[in-house]
DNA sequence: TTTTATGCATAAGAAAATTATGTATGTTTG
DNA sequence: CAAACATACATAATTTTCTTATGCATAAAA
């Protein structure tokens, strides 16, 4: 039902995070895991992820395998070694992040 | 020293909850508090927060007051009603965000 | 046969930052 | 005393990163 909002910026995060894990997806696949991860709360639409895909691609953090399935073709993504270490960086960024804004959303009462 | 990223879209958030804690702050002082709350590692930039302020002015979340202190003039902001409830949902959303990206990233091992 | 699912892609537009300036006053420092 | 830094606001140009809309193509389901 209602979406959470996706704050620009973590969905290459999550892109890298899941190739890590699965080490080859296509776009598709991407779109779905996410769903089925976050029970339907992230949806990521195609608008924003071919364009962030062809982006790390660009940048050295994926390589790309085509294969035909079924008569359709896939786009296979794979992490590169400088995307292991890009993935890395951003988890902590993002890990950062979360502990950094949750340092003024839910400060933690003074003792005493 | 590094300076954690900011993603985009939360910057209103913190806005909206600083003032909901302090009930008047000018746009300087939030820099400030941001800085020292988080120790150095969120930095607003006054390109991002004074839009961010008029928006939110714009929509009817805040209300201005301006007051001059030592020769220098400062804009006071302060929670409307709208303001308060726009707090409350922009912060349920963000801490949704947070569990939601926290299930992709750090997934719960399956037990078993 | 129309809709839904799978699978890719891009263009137009909006949102929300960064970076670079600009103005002005006051304080510190070399 | 001049230069740099701090306080305090603001905006313009640009960039990043989305959303929304559209397009193509195949296949399954309604």
């Amino acid at each position: 039902m209602s979406n959470s909002k996706l704050y620009k910026g973590s969905l290459s995060t999550i892109i890298l995070k899941l190739l890590a894990e699965t080490h080859k997806m296509y776009g598709y696949e991407i779109t779905q895991k996410v769903k089925e991860l976050t029970q339907g709360e992230l949806t990521i639409t195609e608008g924003a992820l071919y364009p962030a895909l062809h982006k790390l691609e660009a940048d050295g953090f994926l390589e790309v395998e085509m294969q035909r399935v079924d008569n359709r073709l896939r786009k296979y993504y794979k992490l590169t070694q400088a995307g292991n270490q890009e993935k890395v960086s951003r988890i902590e960024e993002l890990e950062r992040f979360i502990e950094t804004i949750q340092g003024i959303v839910n400060p933690k009462p003074s003792l005493g």
